[in-house]
This record gives structure tokens, sequence and C-alpha cells, in this order.
DNA sequence: TATAAAATGACAACATGTTGACACTATATA
DNA sequence: TATATAGTGTCAACATGTTGTCATTTTATA
């Protein structure tokens, strides 16, 4: 058997996919080591910032298509950090909802102030029409893995 | 100091890019766990199989883009379950040139045999100008990033 | 209501990646 | 040729992710 047109492009996509993911990950770090952060927490705080408010760990897992053991991880090391808090979760006793501290909101600000030029900077070389393309064929793509 | 319209969209492909490696990686486990293999060996099979003959381990990790260390360590074990053999590097006294052995190239070929279908079966939901040109893309942005 | 099923936190084991440091080898250059 | 520079294997420490297991809590269902 061999593959297809669409699966030979789809087979360089998947492996351009691992490349990249490897090479932001680094870029990201060294975006902000400075602030304390990594990569990993900033993703965090993201899931937290730009979701509908204060949520469960799991909740976190759940947007950042992690397991939530890592999310854990990664929760109970940024609480010990300052950059989260817990508040009582009425629907549920034991899992606690998660929320940034001031210190985690700042820490956040300063990650998007450093983000935004680099990213600007990045996305200037190319035509809209094709950023946008891409962005919802790795959305389709991953809704269609996301099962 | 705010994203650009283009900042935006290639933010969102920044973390579309996060969650779908993710998704690949526990997908490729998946794929081929019943061949002994993971999706870490798998890559440095193809690297092997798709180069230009035996190669060193730095060869390999710049191929791949990875820090020849975490390839020094897949091709430790490798070697020990039979998949990879050294042979001496005329060029280098230390620096043993990597090769697939019989059962190393099985193991890929069957790999392949498991991704094909699979792969064909994703990709047929697209179409190939699309994907030529969100592979185009991506190879463009790594290349802007692996500098 | 009683009980089965699902969700959650905690802990452990493991896989995969990074970086740093060290000794050794190969290569470029003064 | 002598020496500085770069590449390489090895070892260690660590970050980030997975899965499995267990006890507990919540939710669904018979």
């Amino acid at each position: 058997m061999k593959h297809t047109t669409n699966g030979s492009l789809m087979t360089d996509i998947i492996l351009e996919t691992f490349k990249l993911n490897g090479l932001l990950v680094l870029e990201g770090d060294l975006l902000i080591n400075d602030l304390g952060l990594t990569s990993a927490r900033w993703k965090v705080l993201g899931a937290l910032s730009n979701g509908p408010g204060p949520m469960t760990v799991s909740d976190i897992a759940r947007m950042m298509g992690q397991s939530r053991q890592a999310v854990q991880r990664l929760s109970n090391e940024m609480i010990q950090a300052g950059l989260l808090e817990t508040q009582p979760n009425p629907k549920h006793q034991r899992a606690k909802l998660m929320k940034l501290t001031g210190k985690g909101k700042r820490a956040y600000e300063q990650a998007m102030q450093k983000q935004i030029p680099w990213v600007n900077s990045i996305a200037e070389n190319f035509k809209e029409k094709e950023l946008k393309l891409v962005s919802s064929l790795l959305e389709k793509l991953i809704s269609q893995l996301d099962s």
C-alpha cells in the first residue's frame, strides 16, 4: 500500500508539526525565562486567562488537551510559586477552583508583552489569507484526532 | 502593544501546534505499540530510512531538530533492542555510524504499513492545494525559527 | 433510594525531551 | 606545526508529558 498524494502531504505536515513544536517550546522558554516562567506554566496561565473564570484542574487539562495529572503537577508548583491560588468549589468538595493571583496576572501580562512583538514580527512575513487557512486546517485536523 | 491581525492568527497557529503535537504523538504510539515501537523510536528509524545512508547520532539529531543527547539515548536503547547497529566511521574514531538492522528495517516497514492507511484516511478530507500550502507555510516557519 | 459509573486528587513509574559539564577527537587557523 | 575551536560520547540533573492505581466524591441510573 502506498501514500495517496494527500497522504504524503499530510505526512509532511505531521513531521513538520513535530519539529515546529520543539522549536516553539524552546523559543517560548527563551522569551520568558527572565520572568520566572516556562512554556508549560505559560500555557496554564493562558488557559485561566482566556477561560470563563476560575476552573478546576480537570477543566484546565481538557482545555489544554493534556492529562489532568500533568496540569495538576504544574498547578501545585504554580501555587507554591504564588502564581495561582485556590478557591472553594460549591459544585465539588475536593476539586477546588484555580484562579490567577495578582502575581499570576502580572506574569501573564508581562509574558504577552514579550510575545506580542515577537509573534507580530514573525507573522508579518505571511499573508493573512494563508494564515487563516492554516489555522482552520489545523483546527479541523485537531478535531478529527480528538475523539 | 497589541497583536496585529497576522500576529493574532499566528498565535492561534502556535497554540494549535502544541495541541496537535500531543495528539499526534498519542496517535502514533497507539498505531504502532504492538510492533514494540514508540513514536520517538519511529522518528529515529524514519530519519535513518530517509537519510542518505548510515549517519552519526549527531547527524540524526540535526536532521530531527533535537538534541544529540536525546537521540543518543534512544539510539543506545534501540541498539539493545536490535533495531540499530553501528559500523566504524572512517571519518571519526569515536562517532560511529548508525544503520538499521534487518529487524529495524522490518519494523519501520511494518510501521509504515500501519501509518499509510491511517494517514490516507485522515488526509482525504482535505484538498491537495490546501495541504500543500500548509506544508510550505510550516516549512517556512520552521526555517525562520531554526536559526 | 441504592448502587453503579464517572470524575477527581494524589502518588508512582516511566518516556521523552532539554541543558550543563567533562574528556576526548577532529578540524581550522595562526 | 602548534594551538585554539568545534564536534562527539557520556553522565547527570531536571522539565514536561504519559499511564496506572487507589481512595474519595459526585453523578447517573435501575
